[in-house]
DNA sequence: CTCATTGCAAATAATTTGCATGTAA
DNA sequence: TTACATGCAAATTATTTGCAATGAG
């Protein structure tokens, strides 16, 4: 169930709050620009550099490392990205989906992630920062745990074991 | 307002822990570990490892980077510690105290971290995990944004401007 | 005695940067 | 034509590892 994250989102929003930012800083539309955002746009969520510049390579070989950082630091500044960092070393990146927000249950065995929304949370984390004079601008909320899955597979070992 | 972890938390709790896992793997206990370990209890919340060196070396300078890293590494590994990354790019460490649960909000503009706590959102935590049939271990949930001192600040900026 | 531990330095890994060259505007 | 952008390789930063020497049990 592999599931991309623009299927009900507006990109055209983003594309725009991008333009908006490369224009206020005097910023140029390159090709590789174009390319990895696009990329970025259609990849699955949760996409690290590496895998995001493999995606982008199948198009246009020569694009580099350098780039794709470059690209996402500045979607991470206009608010159209949002860097994330689970427990493995590495970076990933999601849409800034702010409408449809999610935060995420991870396995600690097998690393799968999985997303939720909880409404009631949200709105408890508004009085909050209300309650200490902050002014909220995003979240990370993640729970570590063990999956369905892996829960069973242990069961498994436990009871071959014995 | 400096605080410390250790005004109100059991430390025999976590020195048991602690010994407990090192007996069962059969590692060794050495000054420099327990100096560590001691150092870290004593040490404010959300200490890097360079800080933690430092204070470290303060009382017995011959003591390695690595060491260090190995050693938390261990309190990580037997729910001693926690690991917490925020935006900057270094590991804190912070005491695995579980009673005393408190979650994270961080001034995007000068980095100040305040503590919360929330039952309700813990609860609902477990509801959710329940509800996607995860066992829960941990969770991490920082929210981002303006601290009541830096809108003040922007505040003035802004009228100085006009 | 034996094997874990240490400090050091070298090795990794992820990310950033300097620079000559290319290219939007 | 004028900066900004790119690709590459070198630099940086945080962390890990190999190894000979040390020390706990």
């Amino acid at each position: 169930m592999e599931h991309h994250k623009h299927e009900s989102t507006d990109l055209n929003h983003f594309r725009e709050r991008l333009s908006a930012h490369m224009a206020k800083k005097g910023l140029r539309s390159t090709d590789q620009r174009r390319l990895i955002v696009e990329t970025f746009f259609r990849a699955p969520n949760h996409i690290s550099i590496e895998e995001l510049l493999s995606d982008v390579r199948a198009q246009d070989p020569k694009v580099g490392y350098a780039t794709v950082y470059r690209t996402l630091k500045l979607l991470t500044e206009c608010g159209v990205a949002f860097e994330r960092r689970f427990g493995d070393g590495l970076t990933r990146y999601e849409l800034a989906d702010e409408e449809a927000h999610h935060d995420h249950l991870i396995c600690v065995e097998c690393g799968k992630i999985t997303e939720f929304e909880e409404p009631k949370i949200e709105a408890l984390q508004e009085s909050i920062a209300s309650k200490y004079g902050f002014l909220l601008r995003s979240h990370k909320h993640e729970m570590y745990g063990v999956c369905p899955e892996c829960q069973a597979k242990a069961t498994r070992a436990r009871r071959a074991s014995s």
